[in-house]
DNA sequence: TATAATCATCTCAAATTTAAGATATTTAAT
DNA sequence: ATTAAATATCTTAAATTTGAGATGATTATA
């Protein structure tokens, strides 16, 4: 196979494993009444504590539109609330209520082991090779987005 | 990291590099008038020939309704023409046109390259355990689905 | 042959995402 | 201190996706 083919080859193997991960990772999400989306925002919250908003969109990739719709969608549910940034008036952060935090306690654990046992058949260290290759990938796509804008 | 760890991580940056990825590969597409649905499918055609709708959804995993959306929309455009199967009455065929031959001939060779420059800073061998991983933790989770719908 | 179950496609409304642009704030440059 | 450029958030309409259910066709079974 050509170097062209095998990048070729890649993306439509990506596209796949995303999506068929995806499916039953979002099965398992809206049994607790959340989208993938709101997931990842309150996961993110979960472990880093409050951040703003922007940087939320940066880090779980969603537009700015994307990012209104969500936060506005998890604070009607009141698992986060907007917190106005004294230093900059422009930022505003989520930050995560109690009831956020109870939800994630109560579901995070067995959306690890959904996820876990969605990737049976694959070995550690088979994962560990994939987490390194994709966080490879996914810097050069960065990088190559970076390159183009300039 | 615990297995479970591991899992997590790997989901994670499945779905990072999937998105980063899908963005610069969706930029090319929308050059030429497509989504990423769209351009899919007449790739599907481009290679494979003509097939059935349904089965195009199972190939690209989008859902019935995702398939009449994208189906009506690139007949519209004139790239595919619906042609009903003579043994099997339930069934349609989505067939290229002239049109769409030569739009796909046109373009996909800027596409390949668009995708190839993308994954530069990967290395072919790196390609090909990438994709083998890829491909198992596909299957592995396509199983997880089957056993859970039963 | 009825009947039930399955299958392929379509319809439609609701949910979500995108894209472009508006507003307010901050920073940098003159 | 102005002005211009950059930044963060929000608004809105349009595009897309999802999910549930309707319809028509086929297959399997009593």
């Amino acid at each position: 196979m050509s170097e062209q083919e095998l990048s070729l080859k890649l993306f439509v193997v990506l596209s796949k494993a995303y999506k068929v991960v995806m499916e039953s990772a979002v099965k398992d999400m809206k049994k607790h009444g959340l989208s993938a989306t709101e997931f990842s925002v309150l996961e993110l919250l979960y472990h880093k504590g409050r951040f703003p908003l922007q940087q939320i969109g940066e880090a779980i990739l969603i537009t700015s539109g994307g990012i209104t719709y969500t936060i506005d969608k998890l604070e009607a549910k009141g698992y986060l609330k907007r917190v106005s940034c004294e230093e900059d008036r422009r930022v505003t952060y989520a930050e995560m209520t109690p009831q956020g935090q109870e939800l994630l306690q109560s579901i995070f654990p067995e959306h690890a082991a959904v996820i876990d046992s969605l990737m049976a058949g694959v070995t550690a260290e088979e994962k560990e090779t994939a987490i390194t290759l994709l966080k490879k990938l996914g810097y050069a796509a960065k990088q190559h987005k970076r390159i183009k804008k300039t």
